[in-house]
DNA sequence: GTTCAGCACTCACTAGAGTGGAGTGCCAGA
DNA sequence: TCTGGCACTCCACTCTAGTGAGTGCTGAAC
């Protein structure tokens, strides 16, 4: 039973206002009892488990009509007739906006944070995995970490390197200090100094400017085999920029999505989301673009998720979006937890990528 | 004298030499049969549905007395008295050993594998990832896919990129085409000049030389802060060639392992050691060194995975040892099915790798 | 009008008994 | 050495209460 003073619940219907949502004062504590002794227990709660919560104080069978009603506008749930009331989306959502205490970590999660940005060490890459891995340990949710985009980093360098007689690699370094390569197929043998020509030509081309908007169109040298190479590199340059290549994803504690589910198929086809990037990424932003940062049940519209939440958070790096964390786990997850923790570790994930230190 | 009229399994037996494994002809078709309809049927299996398997051929009681044998020198077992019998980890040793009929892909995963590398195109770490999920989707298992170490790659370039006043981005190309990077961060500010001096200072000394190998001394160029740059690039490059640096991990298919058991916290259990990489690789590792191309439950000493089976198979390039493909799955796995996806899809892979273009 | 004690009712869950069936081990005889 | 027959075991399933947590309703008190 989690200790909440009377002061808090009082304050959050005052902010949730006096009509807030439609609920009076009592059933709003009703469903923040019912609430918050789901997510503990899982265990759907009856009127007796609510009847010695903050802001009831009324008798079992009055919580019961309160209940009833509360079903009836759609915040709870009856799995039977005979049972107790479990949260529907609504009531979760209810909760999260007008109920829910804003949550902190406790010290030794606070401590987690600290060192593990104290120890970081490593490329933005190795960095952000890493991170997935700390969201999970600190929620026991699942952990969704999305890299920079690097539409906006300007080419800081361009370089053609020799692999073989016919291959060349081509390395692009961005202002961002993400580094993108693409191989590039020769029709003939180029030697080394048309190959530094080629090179040369194409960082003057593009230096300066975003991979997404470098010109398809360059100058000729006059020499063929210089400006095949020349041409073939444009062309990667453009492919490096076209949107997919964007975005990383890294998920961190799927195992944890086996703890919350104890329907071994509800486990299979979340794995199976997680398991394709361009759909979780996808939905992260949707769900960011609603301007939501808590998305419930089937409010984010994917079905195999119908029985997750799913908590996002943008990283930025002074003003810029430079990233998304997201944490899924059952609807009755930990929500408060779940927002501090994505907060706190996006705003230092965010200090972190700003500093010129790596 | 039983007559066998399957002749495969007298190659098989043959094969095993006449005393294989210690078992006579009709055990081994006995266990043969075992084995096989309980990586159907996930049940155990009683003498009955074991007098029509090929080789067999004598009455049920005949079949019992041999299954009791069988028991006692380890190879099946007995969940409770009047239950049919489970083959024992030395019992799928001894099928995967001697009695397996060498698989192969059907006419569709044939297809799928040559769509696939036909089709395959991008970065080796997107092919590698990508080969992943072909692999989970050919065998129903989970699917690791360990890239090629760069130890023995000689570095092919090294370049300094300006970032910030006091930041430089050390990017290396490695003959494999693999490009690694490490930010450093500068005690002063340099100017492009010198930076360009330490970059071909730093190039000079490591040209040709792997990661592994670079030399932690180095000449210096008279100029203090030149040298500052140079000697904080050398360490970089020591860094990236330090071991754990080395081979990138992909899984692929994770999900099948919520199929594969039914309880819900075998899956856990065993996802919390795939989201281990070095546990995973290092274990990967272990099993070739022994020389084996498959492990069985206790066999690789990795206490979660008791109840999985893991077949590794090398990747090579032109005979140099290239990657790693694992399949994982439970002990009850298709072997043979296996077997051959894994082997058909790394020579494929070995092949593609080797082959210049992308 | 709101609240509350009391009451009848519902229904998942559990335990225990009974049954069928798949499977075993053993044994005597071919 | 193999086989048919036989007694036995024990899981899985069904059925039947019994239990208890929970409900909705109602009439009286405030």
């Amino acid at each position: 039973m989690p200790t909440t003073d009377d002061s808090r619940i009082d304050d959050s219907l005052d902010a949730a206002g006096p009509d807030g949502g439609g609920l009076d004062a009592r059933k709003a504590a009703i469903l923040n009892a019912v609430v918050s002794e789901y997510i503990a227990s899982a265990q759907p709660v009856g009127s007796q488990h609510v009847v010695d919560a903050p802001g009831v104080s009324v008798s079992s069978a009055t919580v019961r009509s309160d209940m009833a009603a509360l079903e009836r506008d759609g915040y709870l749930d009856q799995p039977h007739t005979s049972a107790g009331r479990i949260p529907t989306d609504k009531g979760y959502r209810f909760f999260v906006d007008h109920l829910a205490r804003p949550g902190s970590l406790d010290a030794l999660g606070r401590q987690q944070v600290r060192q593990f940005f104290d120890h970081a060490h490593g490329e933005i890459e190795q960095m952000l995995e890493r991170t997935s891995g700390l969201l999970a340990d600190l929620t026991d949710c699942t952990a969704m970490v999305v890299g920079p985009s690097h539409d906006s980093a300007a080419i800081r360098s361009v370089q053609l390197v020799a692999l073989g007689p016919r291959l060349a690699l081509l390395v692009v370094v961005l202002a961002d200090g993400a580094v993108q390569k693409q191989s590039i197929e020769l029709a003939e043998e180029v030697d080394e100094a048309r190959l530094a020509e080629a090179a040369a030509r194409l960082a003057a081309h593009s230096l300066g400017v975003p991979l997404t908007r470098v010109r398809s169109k360059v100058a000729a040298t006059g020499d063929r085999s210089t400006d095949a190479v020349i041409s073939a590199g444009v062309r990667a340059l453009r492919s490096l920029g076209s949107a997919d290549a964007g975005e990383q994803l890294f998920v961190g504690g799927s195992s944890r999505m086996a703890v919350a589910f104890d329907a071994v198929d509800t486990v299979r086809s979340v794995l199976t989301i997680l398991e394709q990037q361009l759909v979780v990424v996808t939905l992260l932003r949707d769900i960011l673009d609603t301007g939501l940062s808590v998305a419930i049940g089937s409010e984010h519209g994917v079905e195999p998720l119908a029985s997750c939440a799913i908590v996002v958070m943008p990283v930025s790096i002074g003003g810029e979006e430079a990233g998304t964390i997201g944490l899924l786990g059952p609807t009755r997850m930990n929500y408060p937890l779940a927002l501090a923790a994505a907060r706190v570790v996006g705003d230092r994930l965010g200090e972190r990528l700003s500093e010129p230190g790596r």
